[in-house]
RNA sequence: CGGGGCGUAGCUCAGCUUGGUAGAGCGCUCGCUUUGGGAGCGAGAAGUCGCAGGUUCGAAUCCUGUCGCCCCGACCA
């Protein structure tokens, strides 16, 4: 039987939402497919549901031509699994916790690697059992801090996450690439753009990491392209470090005064005028070395300074940088950081000084000092000499100062050249559309799970976890399938086959339609049958064209001298056609 | 958490500056007409004006507080 529109729990908007932003929000509203139910949640009516089962039958027939089994854990979990882990506190306020009448702590679980290796742990001990991947496709909450644009970041959303089980790290390389490779599969049938990109592993541990994302100017990651091939997450960006160069007739560090210079602007033109350089070049802020002071929390509370020192020519990128200190929160060092360190002398702050090392273990102030990886041994800098308005010239690293480390503290711009070789970089924004990680053995060590190996001895299993975000997708696809009509679902996920549309003052043209429907159907298709009375042809057309089923079969003016339209909702061609002809004409789209 | 904006009918909004007891369009109900691009005419139903205090004879409107939502940033397997 046809889905009958005038009985579908739908209704169409012709305003778009005022607290919707972006397209795929804007036309899901309007088109009768969610409605909101709270900030970033969302209620699902029935076309929503059938797009949702499309992407989640795409996802489940790949899951299975991959090896994997389908399970469901409870989204409501106890705490316990959690903190053994450690992400009960690391998660700190992006979880759900609920108290049940005990008084006993619950989450509504952002993501299950710990539940799905303790059950591993239950059921087996053998690496006979191994390797194994199982998945579930689930509701995951998370407390974002700012829900936006609809679907695409929303507190409650369906993810499909797996988790693949394996005593070697040759096996998981193997379960990595089979999920990779399914999720390739997966998103060429959606027909949704991707590239892979390197990421972060991040707070989730691990190693090899991978991030799916679909180029969107509406994206929230940011990352990076050449022509030749590399991505990379711009957070995961490798910065090409230059050789060390030699430290052989660089003249010695001379401080001199630098009387209202506290920014590097100020300092570059001060020092074209009184310091130039002896060759023709001018000085600029490549030359001067940025010593910025940040402030790091870290998971138990406590609040460490540093400070990171990179070409005056960078910006800081504090997401960057929060990697290399993960879990560790960044911030910029407030002013009483400043007054509490009396050895800073704000704006003038530097790795060297004629007194000795303010910055640093070892310095005076005993913050430690981290460089961008473009200050290696042998360069010079024009920097601060940590006394109020002086500056220094030829501070050399290697010679002059060493840093306790090095990060990646700078942005990222495009042209950069590319760690592998392939050339300058471009800067994009994409959607994360899906994840694989290789977590190796964290959460098995943290749960104590272990299999006996063919020697009979004990080895800690190694795992992967894989996740493709199922409702953010939904909204992706429409993202990239709209014109100013309304929705253009592809054919793999659109909520029906066909849409028919009968409209005409006659009666005889629902007749008509009733024939074509039940020819339709008995090929197999399902069919949205717009059969409303004394509804004009022009709402009819408006409501097919939001919807958004490619295929639309209009039995109309023409029905009586037995013809009908077939009408491309993409192109928009219409295409006549006699109807005896038509059931034919529509099976053979495919 | 910082910055900006907004809360009035199911939806999109006007009214607020200058207080006088609430409106439009769309949607919905009924009748007649209409039927290839969101139809016409007529008659209706529908609102604690986010909430709480205050000022005032009188508050959607002014004042204070509070809650909520949206956007930008920060944050985000």
């Amino acid at each position: 039987m046809p889905t009958r529109l005038s009985h579908l729990f739908l209704r169409t908007l012709r305003d778009d939402p005022a607290d919707a932003e972006v397209a795929s929000h804007k036309l899901l509203v309007r088109a009768g497919y969610i409605r909101r139910q709270g900030p970033g949640l969302f209620a699902w009516l029935p076309l929503g549901m059938r797009v949702k089962a499309k992407v989640e039958q795409v996802v489940r027939e790949e899951m299975a031509a991959a090896g994997a089994q389908e399970v469901h854990f409870p989204a409501l979990l106890p705490k316990e699994p959690y903190e053994a882990t450690g992400r009960w506190e690391e998660y700190g306020d992006g979880i759900f916790r609920l108290k049940d009448r005990k008084d006993a702590d619950y989450l509504l679980a952002p993501t299950h690697e710990e539940v799905f290796t303790l059950m591993v742990k239950d059921l087996y001990s053998s690496y006979k059992d191994l390797p194994v991947t199982i998945y579930q496709i689930q509701d995951k909450y998370r407390d974002e801090a700012r829900p936006r644009a609809g679907l695409l970041r929303g507190r409650e959303f369906t993810m499909k996450d797996a988790y693949s089980f394996d005593a070697t790290d040759e096996g998981l390389a193997q379960s990595y690439e089979a999920q990779r490779d399914a999720y390739e599969r997966i998103f060429s049938r959606l027909g949704l753009d991707y590239v892979i990109v390197k990421a972060d592993a991040g707070a989730m541990g691990g190693s090899r990491s991978e991030e799916f994302l679909h180029p969107s100017p509406v994206g929230e990651d940011s990352f990076v392209r050449t022509a030749g091939g590399y991505a990379a997450n711009i957070e995961a960006f490798t910065t090409v470090v230059p050789d060390a160069l030699s430290l052989d007739g660089v003249p010695v560090a001379q401080v001199f005064d630098s009387p209202d210079t506290p920014t590097i602007d100020s300092l570059v033109a001060f020092v074209n005028k009184n310091h130039a350089r002896e060759d023709a070049r001018a000085w600029d802020s490549g030359d001067t070395l940025k010593n910025v002071v940040l402030a790091l929390t870290h998971l138990d509370g406590s609040r460490e300074l540093i400070a990171v020192g990179l070409p005056g020519d960078r910006e800081v990128d504090l997401a960057r940088i929060e990697v290399a200190f993960a879990p560790a929160e960044v911030e910029a060092a407030t002013e009483a950081d400043f007054a509490k360190n009396k050895a800073l002398v704000k704006g003038y702050i530097g790795p060297w000084s004629e007194s000795g090392a303010v910055l640093g273990e070892k310095g005076t102030s005993k913050i430690r000092y981290f460089v961008d990886p473009r200050v290696v041994d042998g360069t010079q800098w024009i920097t601060g000499a940590n006394l109020n308005e002086k500056h220094a010239l030829f501070v050399t690293a290697g010679r002059d100062f060493v840093a306790d480390g090095v990060i990646e503290c700078a942005e990222v711009r495009a042209g950069d050249p590319a760690p592998d070789g392939s050339g300058p970089v471009e800067i994009a924004r994409g959607i994360e559309i899906g994840h694989v990680f290789q977590l190796g053995r964290k959460y098995a060590e943290a749960l104590g799970l272990k299999v006996l190996d063919e020697n009979g001895k004990l080895v800690t299993v190694t795992m992967g976890s894989y996740g493709i975000g199922v409702t953010r997708i939904v909204a992706v696809i429409a993202e990239a399938n709209h014109d100013d009509k309304g929705l253009v679902w592809p054919r793999e996920v659109a909520p029906f086959d066909v849409h028919v549309v009968a409209t005409g003052k006659d009666d005889s043209v629902f007749d008509i339609a009733d024939g074509l429907i039940a020819g339709l159907e008995a090929t197999g298709l399902d069919v949205l049958y717009d059969d409303r009375a004394k509804v004009s042809p022009g709402v009819k057309f408006g409501d097919a064209e939001i919807i958004g089923v490619p295929v639309i079969l209009i039995v109309g003016k023409g029905a009586a001298d037995g013809k009908v339209e077939l009408w491309d909702r993409r192109s928009g061609e219409r295409t006549e056609l006699a109807i005896a002809d038509a059931v034919a004409s529509i099976t053979a789209l495919g």
